[in-house]
DNA sequence: CTGAAAGCGCTTACAG
DNA sequence: CTGAAAGCGCTTACAG
């Protein structure tokens, strides 16, 4: 629908610009541009000085077909989680030491999307790429590492091959929610986590988080009081499930929640219903996100280090792009941020 | 630091192999892939066919050195801002359904950092830019236009002159708010706007919607009890100066705020104090995101149908990638949320 | 240390 | 309708 000639544009400044206004050859503008072998320290001034009056700038799209992009793509599900911002300034800030750009793809929460925007990086010839809690298969990730280098965050596989994951530990985050509340004197506590219907469920942070729930409760010998409520993702439903929660005669006297987001909202209905908090019940979130601080939230909350995360998973992709092979499974140490949203029992 | 040479992988189907596989010349593998002229229905099924049996995905860049991308950039001064998904959301759609795919970058609020993320797109070969909100100047804005297709959302540019604009009629949602409040018996009617520190604050939606507020006030006769207080970005500091204009002997019987997220975090702070709202005060805020339908908030907030937007901006810059070069200024209509937060004087 | 030449994978006039 | 050839702006061996 569209007929009009592109291409690069016509007054375009050209590598072939810089070599004649330099008085050098092609090659060796080249070498100077990637700090190459070889170049004398007059000629490279030379070709710098020329750089710098002609305001040249390499193109991307004619150094991606021999070389690298100096880019990597972050391709994330969606945008709403609070906790993803902090982890592409993480990437960001590591890449950018290197000089490589970071540009992002959103996935929409579309499977196909997602896959076709790896697809597109790839096309780019984007140097590697970072995917922040995915949801394909391990087989999908597999194919797409033997196709670039590949870095997971937020994703449990059990045993990468071809890509290296980074993580919180988020089993070791549950039972830092599960010691504190304990310690507080609570012994009836509750875990409100997600409903993950797809078939790689199991590798989704909340699942380790449950896991990391079990074990803590086991360990303070209250196992017989656990009891994990998966929620749905659809916040109407949702809203309705925490209500009925809320008003049942059995209701805990603590709850971890899997998420900030749900912990606020579960705030948010029990003083509406008229409970006292933290008297009635006592809160603790996961992710420690800007809404946690609000007056009357005030949440307790668990700090996976997001901007941590995101700079493990950059510098493990650098290596990558270098030529490392290996798989590396990094794990980062949580923290708990203590706030009033939880008190004795 | 990293010496492995990368460049295509060596495995990747090109465009030959497929010219190979379909006994045709390369060049019209091409022609079909951009559904040019001349391609007898039978090669071009021949080729399709191959396409398909390969697993052939054309090189965006080699593609850019020549003809065009495909992709678009959108580039994000930050992304904590809750409406920016919709916003994203109407560009993918748009841009999708004429094959175009979406690629991100983020400003991390740095006037340096998001030129440079500019360049690096326009390096990159992109056919469009989107911009959302940004800070930089009106000639630079002009400058990067000249370069490439460009089109700019939220920013009241009053006359650009080779980019398009697209923006919520925020005087309109403004005056939308206070005719509200103003049919529920408010006469005290205060605005908590924020405080925009760079050059280019004139053409920054907080502007615009005071405008609004203050034509509004004008018009109901109000104009002597008007008052705008412009509060920091900062969160600690601003927090200091509501709580002191919500202890203030003048407190007003309603506020507008000029985003949703000073309008929740005003809420907590009054409930907090022990106000009763919406009784004691009401608040209406902008952007109709998601916190405002929180239990406990229940925020009526303009809807600037960020969506809406999205999908504007992307069909314009389709049409000036297409050829169109007058500018455009586009202006959705606003519509407000009713929900809770406010109430009778 | 320096440069001429080939080639990356496409698109685009231009012939046939 | 079809294809051979030049060229987009770089990088990379390879000579000199």
């Amino acid at each position: 629908m569209n007929e009009q000639p592109r291409g690069t544009r016509p007054g375009r400044i050209t590598i072939r610009d810089v070599a004649a206004d330099a008085g050098v050859s092609v090659a060796a503008v080249s070498k100077v541009l990637r700090n190459a072998y070889g170049v004398s320290p007059a000629l490279r001034q030379n070709v710098l000085t020329s750089i710098e009056k002609l305001g040249y700038r390499p193109s991307t799209a004619a150094r991606g077909m021999r070389g690298r992009t100096f880019t990597i793509g972050v391709v994330l599900v969606e945008m709403g989680n609070p906790f993803l911002p902090d982890v592409i300034a993480g990437i960001s800030d590591a890449c950018g030491a290197d000089g490589y750009k970071v540009l992002i793809g959103l996935g929409q929460a579309q499977l196909t999307l997602e896959e076709s925007l790896l697809d597109s990086m790839i096309d780019h010839g984007m140097d590697g790429l970072i995917l922040v809690a995915p949801r394909m298969s391990g087989e999908t990730l597999e194919a797409y590492a033997r196709q670039t280098p590949l870095v997971v965050i937020a994703h449990h596989e059990p045993s990468p091959n071809a890509y290296d994951t980074v993580n919180s530990d988020d089993a070791a985050g549950a039972q830092m929610v599960v010691a504190e509340l304990v310690a507080a004197g609570h012994s009836d506590i509750a875990m409100i986590s997600l409903l993950v219907a797809d078939d790689n469920s199991q590798t989704h942070v909340s699942v380790a988080r449950e896991k990391g729930y079990l074990k803590a409760m086991g360990d303070a010998g209250l196992e017989p009081s656990a009891r994990i409520l998966r929620m749905t993702g659809d916040k109407d439903l949702r809203q309705a499930q925490m209500r009925s929660f809320l008003s049942a005669p059995d209701r805990p006297t603590a709850v971890f929640c899997w998420s900030d987001l749900f912990a606020i909202e579960l705030i948010g209905l029990a003083r509406s219903s008229g409970m006292n908090l933290p008297s009635d019940l006592s809160v603790i979130g996961y992710d420690n996100s800007p809404p946690a601080t609000m007056p009357l939230i005030e949440l307790t909350s668990v700090d996976q280090n997001a901007r941590g995360l995101g700079g493990a998973a950059a510098t493990a992709l650098l290596s990558r792009i270098a030529g490392r092979t290996n798989p590396q499974r990094l794990m980062l140490k949580p923290t708990l941020a203590h706030r009033t949203s939880h008190g004795p029992a």
